[in-house]
DNA sequence: CGCCCACGTTACAAACTGTTACGAAGCCAC
DNA sequence: GTGGCTTCGTAACAGTTTGTAACGTGGGCG
């Protein structure tokens, strides 16, 4: 993962060949296009983390291509241009972009902007493989997310449901702050849904099971777990 | 989901009623901190959707805290300073934040910019559970990873229990080649446990449930999925 | 002191899922 | 072909999960 591959869209040849060469020894694989039929044939042909999209191409219209891109995929674009006025700044953010950089600028500044978004892009990707905080400790418990196995202080295994666990992931992942029913549900189901007092269950049947003093409730909120959390890689 | 909490970091009181005067009128909660100790309890306290760092806090370091908070928590940082050199912006990206914003700066870019970053924390949030790839097409029938949900050919939505939606999901990721049923059941459970005709059944739902010549039958094998897969991304 | 609202708890019904049993279909030897 | 064996499809069933409804309880507040 730590091979990333940019597509560089820029008419300047030189500037391009500038850019690829510099980003290419710190580490990344780049890509060239040099319109829009380039560009969004490149996304095609290929995987793409990351677009340096230059603003002012010859007749295509960059924020018009990344309106375009925006809307079939959700790879992170950084624009860079010329212009550099607020309002053109804006309309770029407004079609999506994830960063806007004036030309000129300093290399090792794009460089921290790139690994930036691509940092917030790929973050929660990563996390989806379970290969980190594959196990929580919190308050003489272990939740282990691999095997989905829960161990209770004495070190009895405890077996919790689907949706027991679940929620239980949902509390790891936010301990010691209030969690409204409404919040619980969207982290739940990603699909919103207060759905009367299901919740409500599902926080007693975890506190039948686990430690009732785990789980607070907060009147008039929500529940809040009230353990810290320790996080182990595996 | 569209009420997005925003956190100030800021200890010149003026600018930061200002900001937040700004920001309330955008439509955000905005909760405000003036060091190190309030951003803290702050982050405590509630959940947080972005924080607006000011670099340049009193006695405590903008840096070093972004830092602190990036360690425990993943939430979007946007540093806010009066120190625009290059240097000065990268030790900012390297320590974890998401934008880096020069004092003074128009309201309305760094709306925008706000905008962008929660955008891209947001998908990739809801994208972490989600591959790309989310929407599969065979023989007429549509897959949509993203919402679980499968579409017949005439339209028809079908609904299907988890346990189908999981196998089916084995089926898309091996199509054309025959399966066993340990190679079923060890891609369903990850933790191999073939156990009597459980599959069976599953297959046999899932057959009655959309296209019984989908799967085929593979005697003294397994089963084979007999359409051709066509993904699309989102 | 009593009302009211939020929450805890029990009971229940519906859905999901694996097991067993039995019949049908295929494969092979003869 | 025929008999026997294996493999598979299907129906019935039971255990578990999970949301809903109903009722009890306790604290806040007039």
């Amino acid at each position: 993962m730590s091979l990333h591959r940019l597509l560089i869209v820029e008419d300047d040849a030189e500037m391009a060949a500038m850019l690829a060469a510099y980003l290419q020894k710190q580490g990344f694989h780049v890509s060239c296009a040099a319109d829009r039929a380039g560009a969004l044939a490149a996304l095609k042909a290929a995987r793409v983390d990351l677009i340096l999209l230059d603003v002012s191409l010859g007749e295509d219209d960059g924020v018009r291509i990344c309106a375009e891109i925006r809307e079939a995929q959700d790879v992170p674009i950084i624009m860079v241009s010329a212009l550099s006025a607020d309002h053109q700044r804006m309309a770029g953010y407004e079609v999506g972009a994830d960063d806007y950089i004036a030309k000129p600028f300093n290399p090792d500044l794009l460089l921290a902007r790139i690994r930036a978004v691509l940092r917030r892009a790929h973050r929660a990707a990563s996390l989806s493989h379970r290969r980190r905080n594959a196990v929580c400790r919190f308050a003489g418990w272990c939740y282990d997310a691999r095997r989905d196995e829960v161990t209770a202080p004495g070190g009895w295994q405890v077996a919790l449901s689907s949706r027991e666990t679940a929620i239980l992931r949902v509390f790891l992942a936010n301990p010691l702050i209030p969690l409204t029913r409404d919040e619980i549900a969207e982290a739940l189901d990603d699909d919103e849904a207060a759905e009367g007092r299901a919740i409500d269950m599902l926080v007693n049947r975890l506190r039948q099971k686990t430690d009732p003093g785990l789980i607070r409730t907060e009147r008039g909120v929500g529940y809040l777990f009230s353990a810290e959390v320790v996080r182990e890689d595996d």
